[in-house]
DNA sequence: CGATACTTTGACGAATATCAATCGCAGTGG
DNA sequence: CCACTGCGATTGATATTCGTCAAAGTATCG
């Protein structure tokens, strides 16, 4: 784990934005891509493994992921820690923290990471004059909400196995979407020990479950990566039926 | 379960909403009222254990939690349930499949329930108008990802008496702020099936372990309902601290 | 009064955690 | 180049937690 903060470097054009680029994202309108440009402070690279969001802070900005993933979690006063949910290209960080105050979970980078950075202090001033866009912030905050019940689903009722099923094929399918802008090879860029603390298993158990998705054929485990080679057949253990999402917004 | 829908009966005026009367609520401005209340459709009670909004419907309300309780929860094909959080007086049910779509959870009463409705159609006319009350709706859905959040840490990392005892100490604690709305004596109304299904537990575990609570005086168990003696106790044993939210806005 | 829903209990077995090593690989310094 | 170190993955033995099964107790309601 890694504390520094790397500052904020020059911004780049929000109308060439690699994420922009993606299918399966909505565009702006011209007003709304001009406002945009100027909300963004920046763009911030991070290391893996810094965390740059921490439970506890007041922080004055908002993120969007350029590049890589990072993944939020909390921790108990003993240690214990349970990741939350993962962030990909795309995705918006820190949300919660802008709107309510507090950041009530940290983040940390899984990879290399590349952010957009906002001001949180012009969020009133998008209310104000870009509906369009705060409806997509409620969207995105909706979409986020949605994911965690399926997550709540699987912890509390899946068993081992199907919950080792569910997060790799979810892991699989997200990061279809964000293609190449998050990671080079087709690798999961986890290790057993995210794993363990996304499902709420021990380590070892965590490792005899992945052993047996191996032995089906379905996954490889690499060195810190895991590669998904039959998504269907873990989305059966799992019995679970993910609903595509098309057009989703983003800021 | 029971499934007929209620009718929606006529409204009632805004301005004398019982919600808006209880304390740590932020009060509208005058135009908001005034939106708020044409945006209103009318009123909606519904008997204990209906189910009011089911997985996959595409519903054209959003609700507002007048009195009563109710749970939201998803289910799996073969029958295992999980429930996902709790709604009481002021609280907002719907908004993800206003947002995004089509439900993906579904929403059972608790108790006897009165609902304030909604139409879905009008909520971009709010996003358009009311940037204050568009900025209230973000705020609520980060809210419910924050609660969500916890419980995540909570079934996945706490134990079976430390996920009874912060399941209790946080209902108690939310019916507290809405009070005699809620329920007529200081009951939490549910079944130890609703705990079990909430904490991933199964109903026999959850029985001995709610009994572990009632043996050190923290809670007593009556029928169909739980009184908390000593919501500290049950914080400490949950190594839990719920930080205090005031001033919440509503819609 | 019976019927139903909820709670309670004990016995047993399965799932999962903990403990304690070991292995393999990549980076590091001599 | 090689020993050394550290992290992540792996394994077997054992302990604990938790689920399942089966049965009975208790309250409420029509």
């Amino acid at each position: 784990m890694k504390f520094e903060l790397p500052s904020i470097k020059n911004r780049t054009s929000c109308a060439n934005c690699p994420v922009r680029k993606l299918k399966s994202f909505r565009d702006f309108t011209s007003p709304e891509l001009e406002f945009v440009s100027r909300f963004k402070a920046g763009e911030m690279s991070v290391e893996a493994g810094t965390n740059f969001l921490n439970e506890g802070a007041h922080s004055a900005h908002l993120f969007t992921v350029l590049s890589g993933w990072a993944f939020r979690y909390k921790t108990m006063e003993d240690g214990r820690r349970q990741i939350l949910n993962y962030a990909m290209p795309a995705d918006l960080l820190g949300l919660q923290g802008s709107i309510i105050g507090e950041m009530q979970h940290s983040i940390e980078a899984l990879t290399p990471l590349v952010l957009c950075v906002f001001e949180r202090d012009r969020i009133h001033e998008l209310y104000r004059k870009h509906p369009g866009l705060a409806y997509d912030l409620t969207w995105m905050a909706a979409r986020e909400e949605r994911i965690l019940d399926e997550h709540l689903l699987s912890i509390g009722r899946r068993t081992a196995i199907e919950r080792a099923a569910y997060l790799l094929s979810y892991l699989q399918l997200r990061s279809r979407v964000s293609g190449p802008l998050a990671s080079n090879d087709n690798r999961l860029p986890i290790t057993q020990q995210h794993v363990a603390d996304t499902l709420g298993l021990s380590i070892v158990h965590t490792n005899k479950t992945l052993k047996k998705l191996s032995a089906k054929g379905l996954i490889k485990w690499l060195d810190r990566g895991c590669v998904v080679l039959d998504v269907d057949g873990l989305l059966e253990i799992a019995n679970w039926k993910p609903e595509p999402t098309s057009g989703r917004p983003f800021i």
